[in-house]
DNA sequence: AATGAATGAGTATTCATTCAT
DNA sequence: GATGAATGAATACTCATTCAT
């Protein structure tokens, strides 16, 4: 297939449609025990019909990375309250990830496989490394404000991003013996703990009522800062 | 090869040839991509004579994996000072974690195979979860003594466990731009941080100098235990 | 290859070439000693597409001894006068295989895979059961009209099948040094000397001529049934 | 090993240990499916041993190929009455041989990869062939003595060799429903049945009392001879 | 768009045999 | 005689990808 084909509604159905049962199979088998007569047979179509629409099988992986990566950043973008503090922020985004992660969790059984195939390192590292950079900025953010205690705030936003991804893939592989309403709540509070300035903060920020530490603390955040 | 063969010294040591290899080759190019000619080339021995000594790839991994968590384990049981306190032993612990993984990346990079092949799902989870029981203990022991906050204690040591691997494979990955040993005291800090039940004694257990939390803040925990 | 597949009248047409080919070379090399390699560069085909109409060589060989077996029914059943007695019709039989067998021998110096490959017995002893069921019943009804001489119906059965594809391996073997025709009209002649109930009805059911035995010797028959 | 070597009472019995391990495994799985290293292993002994003894797996195999053939045909010798007519005798040596088949069965199994391997077609087939010769040395002179009905000599011999095999086959493969001694009755029936040259002496040839049919039916023997 | 056919590089594993001690 | 180690040729099967209709 060429670069940008023009396709038919029709098309892109078909198209889409390849996509999600790649998804649900690369989910239930992983990537390399999955092999395109299987996407095909599940799709009901022709084996030669799979390179009409990608152009291999590690193009379909990387279109559909892309498109778990979007998801996330979107469900996660309206899961924050862009008034609240930057703590609180995280934290919001963190849980919000750990209900999507859950919810969506055989699209994102996918994106384990950062470790597996070198092949795919860049696609999936690239998706992990922007979500960093965001929650980068956050910390940054809140360690000026006094909320977040001084430390790299790039190695503080990879522990974030990163016990997020943890705790979801434990929910996945069935080893979380909680509901996952409550896991969201533990991961929240797990990650303001290891990042408050102090413990004032850290309950504030964990406080679901409490929208803006700042507005509550600003007293001794004022005194603080 | 059967059950158990006899080996010379000699052929313990052929054995032990083709594991190191092994190792070195599955840590660089991944599991899937060392071929087992690949192995023997780099033994400088003949094709047949690997399945002289395993049964197939897949039984040498699981005994690569089963060394090298048993030398983990050792590891770690060196590092830890037994006198001191709950929390101090966990971060004793990540520390040491990360320093030796740090140094012995190349066996570890093999353990995050974890995802990669369903086949091994078993033997590397075995691993974690063993790892995860002893910390548990710890955090448990830490929680009665008031030294951590209290919550779910499989879960918080998931997280300790999982932390600890996170940041060994950002620096194995290259991503981790602060030398190990400031990474290794990044981690217990961070560890600590979230499991400490208040700040001073993340303080107390964050100190290197104090061996023991429980010595120094023994009022504050006689009154509260 | 899965289940059922369609083919396309191409796609038929080079399955039979591939069994064409296999036939040929396990003729002459034997089973084991051709390579699906040799059945595909016989065929002037790549070695994948072996795989696209036969799940593994086994699965072709039982597809061949199959096609085999039905081929041997047909031209029996050609060759058996229905109006003539049952020792008569076994005599036919033995005869009409001889020929056929010395005619494909190369088809059926398969089915002598029997005593090889223990994976086999299943199928290529079916073949030998089904014809050995066939003769029993005439044998029987033979043995009714006093025709054959009163032994275990399938005991018989099994010699006479069993003479049959003797006489017919050793003239594949080129250890047969009359002319084809007249070993199957030996063949005939000492399978109606194993069964007859006396020398009379032998001489009757040799004769090509007499039809059925019944006629000529009837008042015997009579006399004796 | 070289040909003629000198082995030492112990060597002796070590080579036979290994015989006769192999001639079991042999029997029980085949001659391809059995392995070298699993002989040495049934003997308990080295892998390389083996090839002190034997110079490689065919002669071993060729080694046991001969005993066999030994032990059948001492065995035939015996059971033979010298002083019996021509057709008696071939009935006794086919009945014993029934029988000698069936008590060393696992033996005898292995004359029948004659069709497999064809390696071994001249080994196995020098075996029936003299056996062939023998019997085919008693039909003629059974024909002179107007015992056996006028036909080629060789290929009636043939038959005779035959269906003792075969039936000995179904014994052995355990499709024979009657027991031994009845299926050595029956086939010694058939042979004499298909040899006759009357029905007068089939019945004296197979009368068990009747040593010899030349002293029972003189009279006519005289006429006829 | 869609199909079924065709390609062929790639690889783990087996096992008879030889060798050094 | 005996052992364990070492050799390497040989082979079935997979599967992503391309091709002819």
């Amino acid at each position: 297939m060429d670069d940008e084909r023009r396709l038919t509604p029709q098309g892109l159905e078909r198209k889409q449609q390849l996509l999600d049962c790649a998804a649900r199979l690369f989910a239930e088998r992983g990537y390399a025990d999955t092999r395109v007569i299987d996407i095909v047979r599940a799709a009901g179509v022709a084996k030669g019909l799979f390179y009409w629409y990608f152009e291999n099988k590690e193009q379909l992986f990387r279109e559909l990375a892309e498109e778990i990566r979007m998801r996330l950043r979107r469900s996660q973008g309206e899961a924050i309250d862009l008034d609240a503090d930057p703590l609180t922020r995280i934290r919001q985004g963190a849980e919000a990830s750990v209900r999507f992660m859950a919810i969506n969790a055989p699209f994102f059984a996918l994106l384990e496989v950062e470790n597996i195939d070198r092949r795919f390192v860049d696609v999936l590292r690239q998706g992990t490394d922007v979500h960093v950079t965001d929650v980068a900025a956050l910390v940054r953010e809140g360690i000026e404000a006094g909320l977040i205690r001084d430390d790299d705030p790039v190695l503080l936003a990879r522990g974030v991003v990163g016990i997020v991804g943890l705790y979801s893939h434990f929910h996945r592989t069935g080893r979380s013996e909680v509901p996952i309403s409550e896991l969201a709540t533990f991961v929240g509070r797990f990650v303001v703990r290891s990042l408050a300035a102090d413990d004032e903060i850290a309950l504030s920020a964990t406080n679901e009522e409490t929208r803006s530490v700042r507005a509550t603390t600003s007293g001794r955040l004022g005194g603080s800062g």
